[in-house]
DNA sequence: ATTTTTTTAGCACAACTGTATTAAAAAAAG
DNA sequence: CTTTTTTTAATACAGTTGTGCTAAAAAAAT
């Protein structure tokens, strides 16, 4: 009877070492060839569980998407102090390793969701959970009474959804002038700046 | 004598018509034969300008950086009202189409700047300008009174600078989401939640 | 050991790429 | 018109790409 092979796991691993070519080489140089290498595979073989290249990246890109709305979902704000709202927020720049090559792939391919309309179903739906914790965890904080008297939740959101996300691009491109600490302080005050005390 | 061409004014016209191809096919699709088309020039005459395409691509983005570069320069703050500031930062969100081109030409090539460092000194150049804007503008609020006490030049340019840089991003990437008429009520609100009164 | 299926390696092909070369056409200045 | 240079158009070539195909090797279950 027939070789038994985990495909799911597979798909992984040939969808993180597209991560890799990516981060490494960039999406032009993401050829089926090199990711092959990369995953240590045959092209043959890879072509086995992605016929095409199209299908390779679409289920990379949307590989990062789940990973990234995994860790969304698992960081559901349960009301603790100001340092956890502080420390949940924080979860989303890229502070180790993982995070930062998961947000650098997602990255590129924003990048080309410009030209390419069908990745975008994927995108909404992040940006669409992300912006929604950021509601939720600043709707809680207000219902607690923590935050100042003209607060608005649209325009806080936003304004908490685009600092995260610029900080984060900052430090992909600018390593050198954005730091880890840095990113951390802008947080840490942005919080300061919207709650009473 | 020489058929007389301005090679400058062609130069510009090239990159131009390089920035439409990235815009509608993206980076990768900006190949020398659909740009010399889009150009409405033959191929042999455009290597005649631009020998290799690394070459041209690398002219594109010096035009879009000195664009970029040439409306910071020029919006020098002047101890106008605040409505004078929100107006001033303002002008680096993609508001009108010229703006959104230069933009996500930008973006694109930042994108590209993950893997190919060659391109990273010109980032560097308008990210150090944008940020000298922002500290510059924000400096002379608070000398003139018009900043809260609390007040951190470097922590508030972060804010700006990634606030600004985030709306337009998620302005070109979420269009859906995020309008010209939010981005303006973030920008607005920002200011004057750092600023009295 | 036999059977069944997957995996592998290799080759091949057509399409597209950047780049080079060439000769003809066009244009400007004398 | 002649001369000089640019522009054009066509062709060519080598490299890389995605993809398809085939035969051998490997692996798992009977």
């Amino acid at each position: 009877m027939p070789k038994i092979v985990d495909h799911e796991s597979r798909k992984i691993r040939i969808a993180e070492a597209t991560w890799e070519v990516i981060v490494e080489d960039g999406l032009e140089h993401a050829t089926v060839r090199k990711i092959a290498k990369k995953a240590r595979l045959s092209v043959g073989s890879l072509r086995n569980t992605f016929p095409t290249q199209s299908d390779l990246l679409q289920y990379s890109m949307q590989l990062v998407s789940e990973r990234v709305r995994k860790r969304i979902e698992s960081k559901r704000y349960d009301g603790a102090p100001l340092d956890a709202v502080l420390a949940l927020f924080s979860e989303f720049l890229p502070a180790d390793d993982e995070r930062k090559i998961e947000m650098e792939v997602w990255f590129v391919f924003s990048a080309k969701t410009l030209t390419d309309p069908k990745l975008k179903t994927l995108f909404k739906k992040v940006y669409h959970d992300m912006h929604g914790l950021f509601r939720e965890v600043l709707l809680k904080l207000k219902s607690a009474g923590c935050l100042k008297e003209n607060f608005d939740l649209e325009i806080e959101a936003t304004r908490l959804h685009t600092l995260i996300d610029g900080l984060g691009i900052h430090y992909l491109l600018y390593p050198e002038k954005m730091t880890h600490e840095k990113m951390m302080n802008a947080l840490q005050f942005h919080l300061q700046s919207i709650c009473k005390s």
